[in-house]
DNA sequence: TTTCCTGTGTAACATTTGTTACATTATTTT
DNA sequence: AAAATAATGTAACAAATGTTACACAGGAAA
């Protein structure tokens, strides 16, 4: 059964055999390709993603289409829930994107509170939102104390360790949609940051040379 | 027993009686006055705080002392959980600060696990996990997405409401130091906000007039 | 009263970030 | 190949934010 061993290997460590089992008989397996909106915005959560594979962006927007990135879920962080709540909110949503091609495996939210009793699916829940809180509070020192520059280069060398290559394959563009600033910042930023021998452009790439 | 009225004054809307009573037996008053820490930074976290009365800030703080304000736990959200989290990473902590004489209920954190038997108490620690993100998330709208004049503005709505008293006594300085900026900066923009109708200014005071 | 300290107002200037405009080059489409 | 499109480079300027410097007012302390 591929997918019991799907399931296996990436949870064994995490959960004990009845929970996998459980999450066996349960959960759906789902493949998002890069690019692909892991939901639509505005709508409910019905389901907990748990990553088998691959990596997730997640954004904060506005109702002006402005969007700013919040963090990644990766597959050392290995699996994680997003949040369920916080979509309410009039003006502003949440948008999750797959960055390269995902496996995730999807869970009744009602499944969340149920598992409580399983001592190791309460340390994943509560682990889990624990790292989610450490990353939006990187995403507020990023905005809070840093510039436009180091805040970039941090981006660059984020989107690095998610992909496990040192060259990004991206726009100038892109980089300014997901740090909600202008594409000319961003070029004169990156031009500033490759006389610094911090990285170097090529067209539709970027090289990080020091991580 | 007044300490026992206390809780149950305060938590009986959202905990049932067994749970009521726990609380009772095991957990803390601490009463905290305006300006007072509720905790010290780095310091690690063995206790939960519910909030019985008064108003708590919860600051960002880097390695430099700047900081920057996240949000406020107030009585109306009535009692919250701090992140007993995050306060590991090297460079940046949380800092919390009564913004108002409070009164608080201090539980040993292994509770924390122990109760989630209790409906009760599920609801109410993802509760304020979902409220925590939801505020962390308002944060970085306001660095995001709008600009220094109405983060001002928001800021100090959000003191009224928090004060329950359109004329806040603060200066200039404190403001530019919780929202990481100068205090030439938040002079210039009070006087325009000023200007506009949207608050006066006095000594060591500010009225909002629009809420 | 005089002195000192704190809070506020404001000008002048610096820096950072954002905008507009346009040129150039690589790639894709026709 | 020619034309269209997408990505990048760059100058010139605009707006927002930060800094320095200093004046002045109100209240506290001497």
């Amino acid at each position: 059964m591929e997918r019991k061993q799907l399931i296996t290997d990436n949870f064994s460590f995490l959960f004990e055999d009845s929970l996998i089992n459980e999450l066996n008989d349960i959960g759906k397996i789902k493949k998002v390709s890069q690019g692909e909106y892991l939901m639509d915005i505005g709508q409910e959560m019905t389901f907990m993603p748990l990553l088998i594979s691959g990596a997730i962006k997640v954004f904060r927007t506005d109702e002006e289409g402005d969007e700013y990135i919040l963090y990644f879920i990766e597959g050392g962080d290995t699996c994680a829930m997003t949040l369920n709540c916080c979509m309410r909110g009039a003006k502003s949503e949440i948008k999750a994107v797959a960055e390269v091609d995902t496996m995730l495996l999807l869970v009744p939210i009602s499944k969340m509170e149920d598992w409580l009793h399983y001592k190791s699916w309460r340390i994943f829940v509560f682990g889990s939102y624990n790292n989610r809180m450490k990353e939006m509070l990187e995403a507020i020192d990023s905005l809070a104390f840093i510039n436009m520059n180091e805040r970039v280069l941090k981006y660059l060398k984020d989107k690095v360790v998610i992909n496990k290559d040192e060259i990004l394959t991206i726009t100038h563009n892109i980089i300014s949609d997901e740090l909600n600033t202008s594409r000319v910042v961003i070029s004169r930023i990156l031009k500033k940051l490759e006389k610094d021998g911090e990285l170097q452009l090529l067209r539709n790439q970027i090289k990080i040379l020091r991580l």
